[in-house]
DNA sequence: GCGGCCCTTGTTAACGCTAACATTAGAGGC
DNA sequence: GCCTCTAATGTTAGCGTTAACAAGGGCCGC
């Protein structure tokens, strides 16, 4: 048995493909990248070498060798654990898959830490930032990544800038579903809760809201709307509000979880059932979601596909701008599902 | 601005973080790899170097020098998603560190579909597992794991089999330190719910209740206790029981913080003011401890660095094997800590 | 018929990492 | 005090591929 001068057992190489075909390594490449400036006997030759052999290029040695291995930032403040993780998971499956180097930062919550961050992250080399909520909005870092000329993606946000490609799902139109679930059920009185006012988000959720409650022949300006922050605290407040109105509302749509899961305490607080007495409807099937009891209904977002989505959507944004740099960043809209669980129910009175 | 000298713009090289800690290339690919001809203070040079340009092997570039890249399966069926996510983090940062490969798996809650998916996972060629709960308990999944003869790693597991390696905190001990919290606040009365029969923590956890209980001279056969099933609603129905009492208990502890919820929101309609005329008390410190109101008490369990210890272990457990396998898998305790927030207090009337 | 040009093919040097061997420094025996 | 032995670190070379440049050869125009 002869035994290979290397170390490893590595197939059929290049330079054996190339030996065989009588050509160098060189042209044996050039053949596989089907190169347009080999001749077609050459080539022919190289194919039949190939075939005899059952060449297969090594993936690990292409990518080393080729110069397209990008390297990719993702900057996190604090999103939900939640959401992070499972956006992870798809963005490191998608980087890992592609051979790419992704290299998460986390920074605190205030404007200089994060500036400091992303600067970090420049510095050491990215070309292309992936931003997970709510850095995505904002504008300081957005200005900062223009600047620097790298690539950037924004996720989930609601109205991106004209620089960056974005990944998304439609929330106007989750919202507006979801109301819609809420009608069909036989609500009339529907209260909402707002999201924070400095998330764009919070407005396209509020719309949808509002103009499924005009298709459906209901004045918006009627409906029941209380101010709120993304977080449970503040849902507790607004629950209060709605809860206490006469005649009070037959179901909530919070344009989160944590509010709505506020909405659920305050209605065990207040004796009511739910979803007998109260539907309550939530936004992003966040942990909680699933955890409180009943249920909440809910709408879920594909992160998982959202971290996919976005790396690939930057791979694609580096290499456009790379090559030149013809047309716009990219925008991809995923698609949402709606959960229905305990919470929604038809109202008890009619 | 220096231009790079070679084709490409990859990020980190071994050579930089080996010129930054003053050392070989060659002695950081020993750090990397965990091997042991490396003093302590060489070490932690490298791994400061490595954490401060955010190195990241590249994995093109060991495969094809011929290092064993291993293929680390994590399955998981549904524990609470919070511990899941940080968990994740801290796996995926750890093997994306090692430059191992990490395949995620998730299965049902059957029997047969845990069997299912741990096949499927042992068929793609996984050279070791990461189980965390409750899948770590799982008789069949270990006896499975262990017939296959890949190495595996049981996490937050209570009492593991001499087979796998197992990451931990002491439960007893936390739950133990919890209650004597609620002792030195003044409370003589609590009660305990307690967690899923089918997995070891939940009576490590109780006794740890029910020992400091004794040690503070109270009868621990008073002691009112409920069986909870560690999900939002056995909660519901373990605090309805608890509050129901005469004399009602001035602090409740719960074997884990979904529970603990549970009995807030109970609380709450009952009219009851937490922690004024009741105490609450957690365990674990998932997402749900801090997002409701008020926050709870409670035990956090260092997620993330277990996710990682999990990774270390398992690759230095797959090298054992590989290595002819003296000895016995090694066993880690780590940290806990406790967390006090506003679910806690001295009772109001002592 | 000869210089210039393009078109094809070859050569060289990486890409980032690690196996195998080489070297150094320190410990310990006699 | 010298020599061996071992543990820690460094050096060299090459994994399989391709970018960048170099070289050869045919064709054209004048």
């Amino acid at each position: 048995m002869e035994k290979r001068r290397g170390r490893s057992s590595q197939g059929v190489t290049i330079r054996e493909v190339a030996a065989r075909a009588g050509v160098s390594p060189m042209t044996v490449s050039r053949v596989i990248n089907n190169e347009n400036n080999v001749t077609p006997a050459t080539s022919a030759a190289v194919m039949a070498a190939i075939q005899e052999l059952k060449y297969t290029p090594n993936p690990a040695a292409r990518r080393l060798a080729g110069s397209e291995t990008f390297r990719i930032g993702l900057l996190y403040s604090n999103p939900s654990v939640a959401f992070l993780s499972e956006f992870l998971l798809g963005a490191l499956d998608e980087s890992s898959k592609t051979g790419h180097q992704l290299v998460v930062e986390k920074c605190g919550a205030t404007a200089a830490t994060e500036k400091a961050a992303l600067q970090k992250l420049l510095q050491s080399g990215v070309d292309g930032i992936v931003l997970p909520p709510p850095l995505c909005e904002a504008k300081s870092i957005l200005a900062d990544i223009a600047k620097s000329g790298v690539a950037a993606v924004a996720v989930a946000a609601g109205q991106p800038g004209p620089d960056v490609a974005t990944v998304r799902i439609d929330n106007y139109k989750a919202a507006h579903r979801m109301t819609q679930h809420l009608l069909s059920l036989g609500h009339r009185a529907i209260g909402f809760i707002k999201g924070h006012p400095n998330q764009t988000v919070s407005d396209q959720r509020l719309h949808g809201f509002l103009d499924a409650l005009s298709e459906a022949g209901l004045d918006p300006r009627a409906a029941p709307i209380e101010q709120g922050y993304f977080n449970y605290r503040s849902g507790l407040a607004a629950a209060d509000k709605l809860l206490a109105l006469e005649p009070r509302p037959t179901a909530i749509f919070a344009a989160n979880d944590d509010m709505a899961a506020a909405v659920l305490a305050t209605a065990h607080r207040l004796g009511l059932n739910v979803p007998v007495d109260l539907s309550i409807a939530g936004f992003d099937d966040t942990l909680i979601a699933g955890t409180i009891w009943p249920a909440l209904t809910t709408v879920r977002q594909p992160i998982a596909a959202m971290g996919r989505a976005a790396v690939s959507m930057l791979l694609d944004e580096m290499k456009r701008r790379r090559g030149g740099g013809g047309g716009t960043p990219a925008q991809q809209l995923l698609r949402h599902t709606l959960v229905e669980r305990e919470s929604t129910a038809a109202p008890s009175k009619p």
